[in-house]
DNA sequence: CTGTTAGCGCGTTCAA
DNA sequence: TTGAACGCGCTAACAG
């Protein structure tokens, strides 16, 4: 693999020449400037990366870090990211942290060592302390979706507030008073904040404030079914059914079956945070709150370079819109 | 961000000293040894990779070239391939080519820049000029899912042939004689080795082999509803569907439901060469081929190490298993 | 086992 | 506008 020496040689110029050519900084003459560049055509030049980057101490390399890229919401907005950050010509680390604290530790130290430019972060629990230690470094972080206790840094996540919204919206519209609310752990600022919304909007929207309707997962299928099964223990025989998270509402609706059979369970109508595709083939179909996951992540991305190139960058909360399935 | 040198006179050794303990090469005294260690944490040492893989010219960085990490194929294969990655001390560049070969190339030039270790590459059209560069370079690559032409490199891949038999077997055992096959474009090698065990095999499990039940879409939902659709207004009526991918699946039961409504829609049976958890939403439930994504992700990841090491590689198939939803 | 030193490839400063 | 030279932080080769 050739050089920005071989360059300079094959073109007749100095090495730093060469140089300022191919990295367009300075002024050159157009002679040098057309040599270099056949010369670098010729050779099939491709820039060192490493040597580059240890030279400017800048990677242009961004870490993504998330919770389970299985997870539709983060496949979007790391492909959302991702392919912002290529047009700004950033290359993206992807690690997984599969909800594990220790396994975020191990990926942040790997990123530390690769010296990202900057971090986009989903947090899982409370700030750690390889991340305090990056963070202390003055390493540029972005949040995405959640927030995190001790660490100021923006914000980019869906409105929750404005998300229910529509969903009460929704099941005011289609007369329900007798709705099960299945959340999830309130540990996480986004399933706190879904159900403060949902509580505190009920009663305006007609719905019923019997506590015994509202229970909580764990955001995943099994934990979601197992708060379903407890709502409809309790003596509840709820009309509709709102899942806080795609996970959930799949959890919620096999609930509904075990507990009422296929046909009974067909007569609950059920409403989601976080929309699939597959909804559509439900009985009744289910509707959902659509959550802009590219948004966020275009965004993030935007606003962590904002941060890096030293500007001014402020939290934004994205909108949501309802994909209405009800058949009538 | 403190230097190996910093280190080194702290622990008062010489800088070489610091490196043989850091980097775990060679023999040092149990002395240097700890008193290293302890300057390093108590400075807070991160090694700059920048500078080693400049040094050693390796990066242990693997790039991952996937059309779509939105599609839960690939997200789940990127899943496993950067958990096994990280197992073996490696990171993982991503990227999205949106099955455009521009960007694809595009991407290549920000690996071959990075100085990627290794590539895994799902490919989307034939070979291109930066590919074939690369390869020249002797980069190391592995090919996921797609075979390439011109390209003689291991390939990890779904065992599409025993999967349709899978397919196969599960139609005759539930008594299906007029069944659609909703395919994908031939240029794939995927929907092509489908498509060929298919139709070879239907004849011996008791399936019609009348062509006017094969059709073939693009993919995606909305090419295969249109396949989906051509497919019933050639007159037949067809007892079960087999779908050749998850996006197809869907794009057929649209078909299905807009043709002939949702009550005799109900009556068809389908089958899915690709699993997701909301098939058991369908009525009736959808059937499916699950494929192991993430298998092919770890023995993608062992065998480009394992190139990279030099040492022998050979393609391999991945089996699927088969998620039967069957009522009855 | 340890210290010293060269140089990976590049961007940038200093003179000219 | 250009050439020469330095050094980013690290590993590896060599000498001791």
């Amino acid at each position: 693999m050739s050089t920005i020496k071989d360059v300079a040689e094959r073109a007749g110029v100095a090495l730093g020449t060469a140089s300022r050519v191919l990295s367009g900084s300075a002024q050159t003459s157009p002679e040098s400037r057309a040599a270099v560049l056949a010369a670098a055509a010729e050779l099939n030049y491709v820039r060192n990366g490493t040597a580059r980057a240890l030279r400017r101490s800048r990677t242009e390399v961004l870490g993504l870090l998330v919770s389970d890229i299985r997870n539709p919401f983060f496949s979007e907005l790391a492909h959302a990211a991702e392919s912002e950050a290529m047009r700004r010509g950033y290359a993206v680390l992807l690690a997984n942290a599969n909800e594990d604290a220790a396994q975020a530790d191990e990926y942040l130290r790997i990123f530390a060592t690769q010296r990202i430019d900057g971090l986009l972060l989903s947090p899982q629990g409370p700030i750690s302390p390889q991340l305090e230690s990056l963070v202390a470094s003055r390493l540029p972080v972005v949040l995405l979706n959640r927030s995190l206790d001790g660490l100021d840094a923006p914000l980019f996540s869906t409105d929750n507030a404005q998300g229910v919204a529509l969903v009460l919206d929704w099941l005011q519209g289609r007369g329900h008073t007798e709705v099960a609310f299945i959340g999830g752990p309130t540990a996480f600022s986004t399933a706190a904040e879904r159900r403060v919304a949902y509580l505190a909007g009920r009663g305006s929207h007609g719905i019923s404030m019997d506590d015994r309707l509202i229970d909580e997962g764990d955001f995943l299928a099994d934990g979601a079914e197992a708060a379903m099964l407890r709502v409809l223990d309790r003596g509840k025989r709820p009309t509709a059914v709102f899942g806080v998270n795609e996970p959930t509402t799949l959890g919620a609706v096999r609930g509904l079956r075990r507990r009422l059979g296929a046909v009974e369970a067909a007569r609950v109508e059920v409403i989601s945070f976080d929309d699939v595709d597959w909804f559509e083939l439900a009985t009744p179909p289910i509707s959902a709150v659509r959550i802009g996951a590219a948004e966020i992540g275009r965004l993030g991305v935007a606003g962590l370079i904002d941060l890096i190139e030293g500007r001014p960058v402020s939290s934004r909360r994205v909108a949501t819109s309802l994909v209405d399935r009800a058949l009538s």
